[in-house]
DNA sequence: ACCGGCCGACGGGGAACACCCGACAGTGAA
DNA sequence: TTCACTGTCGGGTGTTCCCCGTCGGCCGGT
């Protein structure tokens, strides 16, 4: 199976694209095109049935999206190694994916050039990264980390001190909160006090700023 | 020149889409491109140079994106037709291209089957629109609508009166407030009021919401 | 079976805050 | 000049916040 040629999925719900990647794949002698998918669901099925050594995945589908597709192969145990293609440089991406189990990432833009390359690294069980994403990778970590840090302090409230938490960060005062909540204003304020207690919030803007960067505010106000 | 051949150019900045476009309007032998660009500028530039029947353009490019583009051949009044490529239903897009002069709007999943077509209505000169994007149409000029109405609402406020208005939404008392512009918390409470009379903000929560659609939150709390 | 911890729910009281009233000076336009 | 707008401030009353303590229910440990 790999015996000098690169076995490739194609996985793109762009007709035009994979025709692309197509075109420019087969002016390499050593890689063949074995199959495509339209989606990150058909690309799963087709990369458990065909077992290709690269699965080239657009990171944005409609059914399942690459990150998705990407997960999905790696805990059925799928061999094929994945290459993500991806519009811009979303490097915010990148670090699920490559935890998600993708050996390599690449921006469209510069697919013409770097994808035969790119493809053959990846098939020999490297990484392949752009240079501007491994840059981008610590910064990631770095928010990734803070913000996971919030969100883990979020989910160690309790459903009721969560609530509070949302409506003061909303503007709501205390009596307000409890005629929705049907409790006393009194019973609102321990809530308070025990948010303070646990995850350190004291005022309304600390309330504000934690509500926004874990986009607890934007929920209850779409319309 | 319309003889019987279409002319186009096509103009994306991945050279993977170009390669599918080409190999999509090939299979077509009332069209030929007669020319590529790889992102607005060259578009510009080429399609002034090459006047052709039909500019396929891409909606996201780096240098000068496909809105601008279509702006600027308006601007020189080019009589090419524009027909805009987008990645996915983008709609929200739609009504400023559609003013800026483009004469059709094609969802890139489709592009293989539809694209040929597309580029044949233009090349009339009627327009071609998905009938999603039609029906998202109306939907988008009411919510736009709205959301301009509350931008000027907020930019009908005089300088201190915004940044009181941000300051309440962010969760600040007036006394904090007034520390913080070095003014009395009883001058805070004079905007409050103004801005309750120009634009009805009365209750925390009015503030804390019109903030959050007008993206007031977002800027302060970025790190 | 008991004890401590967590959760949901209250209340009192003093300090802080918000809301409505009025006030006044500077600036610029009608 | 008069009027509207802006930036600034104060007084008083009602509301809210914050810290204190309380109580019953539930669950896990010893």
């Amino acid at each position: 199976m790999d015996d000098d040629i690169i076995t490739v999925l194609l996985a793109d719900d762009h007709a035009v694209v994979r025709y692309g990647l197509r075109a420019v794949l087969q002016t390499a002698p050593d890689i063949r095109v074995i199959g495509e998918a339209r989606n990150g669901q058909e690309a799963v099925d087709a990369a458990m049935r065909l077992k290709p050594d690269v699965v080239v995945m657009d990171l944005s589908m409609d059914v399942m999206d690459g990150a998705a597709a990407t997960r999905e192969l790696q805990r059925l145990e799928c061999p094929s190694r994945i290459l993500i293609l991806t519009m811009h440089a979303e490097d915010e991406y990148l670090v699920p994916l490559l935890e998600a189990g993708a050996s390599g990432y690449l921006v469209k833009n510069a697919a013409d050039r770097e994808l035969v390359d790119a493809v053959r690294m990846v098939a020999r069980g490297d990484q392949y990264l752009r240079l501007g994403a491994v840059r981008a990778l610590a910064k990631e970590l770095k928010k990734r980390e803070h913000r996971a840090a919030e969100q883990t302090q979020y989910e160690s409230l309790s459903e009721r001190e969560r609530s509070i938490l949302r409506l003061i960060a909303a503007g709501y005062t205390g009596p307000d909160i409890g005629a929705q909540l049907n409790i006393s204003a009194k019973t609102v304020d321990t809530y308070k006090q025990r948010i303070h207690e646990k995850i350190g919030l004291a005022h309304r803007p600390d309330y504000v700023r934690f509500a926004v960067r874990l986009g607890l505010l934007d929920e209850g106000t779409q319309m």
